[in-house]
DNA sequence: GCCTGATAGTTCACCAGCGAACTATTTGCC
DNA sequence: GGCAAATAGTTCGCTGGTGAACTATCAGGC
């Protein structure tokens, strides 16, 4: 599969390269920004290989395990969008897919018409049940290299910077 | 557009709702992966709707600065498939695009015919020196809520992950 | 009650990325 | 030299995700 090694070579030395033709170049941040993407992305390829023998990808199951964790197990499209980071359009064909295996069953909601109701069935929840535990091993694995204090130290830093990147993403010229 | 704050908050909620039925769940690693494909994606919509505008996805600007970064300003679509993380058949796809807007040209290698060669050229050289400078400062805006020491660390763990989570391949590859 | 505007989902047409099959070339073994 | 296996790219058909347009419902002023 993807190394990452020739990548994070790459990038170092490309940025030093880029540095020299680019000076005003923020090359501590760049290195930041690209490190991130290149871990997510190998993360999630290495998850997706897990969920494809079950005929899953990470959007359906993200959405699945959305209804899962959900308070009563159940929840409305729009809701799922901005749990699981999706489109209305995509989100249609998720709950489609998920209703067409029913993991998910779909109502109408008695007090507003328009909406929809999800909700996972006993059978997605043994759905879960029965993927979930085998995935543990490896995503601890992947985390291995961190002590306990190296862990705690990243997880801080990584929800300080998800909520500071929240509001980011309006307009620009905030000055 | 995209707010992050309901999905972390869902996402610490969530697990422990899961952990409820599933203890075995290794929840730090869970907020670890997760947190890191939130951020990670926010970064992600950010960039390429900075790069929309110039009719340009993130693949297609990765694989031109990679040109731009290289050596001598070439490269063949196979090492340029490592760097970028591509599929060849992207890779294909890609060079069509970007050599259809004269940002690089194509040759075939002298010693491999079976080879070509990608290489920018100075429109592509242009462009890029014309992108990148106005995306520096929403890029630091990003990495603001870091202190100098954070940025650091974070970088030294982030690498330290990339470089850990790098799959195992058969190959040499000393560590 | 009834029109106007907002909101929740869906359908449609399109683009980006992928695996499998294919072509052209090189390498190695006889 | 000649043939089998390996390698570099490309083409093709399919899936996942998106914006724009559409439908159905709700809410508010009159």
């Amino acid at each position: 599969m993807s190394s990452l090694k020739p990548c994070v070579d790459a990038l170092y030395e490309g940025v030093d390269r880029v540095a020299d033709r680019i000076p005003q170049l923020p090359k501590s941040e760049v290195f930041l920004v690209r490190l991130l993407m290149l871990t997510a992305g190998a993360l999630l390829r290495e998850f997706e290989s897990k969920l494809k023998p079950h005929g899953m990808n990470d959007s359906d199951f993200r959405t699945l395990m959305m209804l899962y964790s959900a308070e009563d197990g159940s929840a409305t499209p729009g809701q799922l969008c901005v749990l699981a980071e999706q489109k209305p359009t995509n989100m249609t064909r998720i709950a489609n897919a998920l209703a067409q295996r029913d993991l998910i069953s779909r109502s109408h909601a008695t007090h507003d018409r328009r909406q929809v109701l999800l909700r996972i069935t006993p059978a997605g929840r043994r759905f879960v049940n029965k993927l979930l535990p085998p995935m543990f091993p490896p995503l601890v694995e992947s985390f291995a290299c961190f002590s306990d204090t190296e862990r705690k130290t990243f997880e801080k830093l990584l929800k300080k910077l998800a909520l500071h990147i929240d509001p980011v993403v309006d307009t620009d010229a905030s000055p």
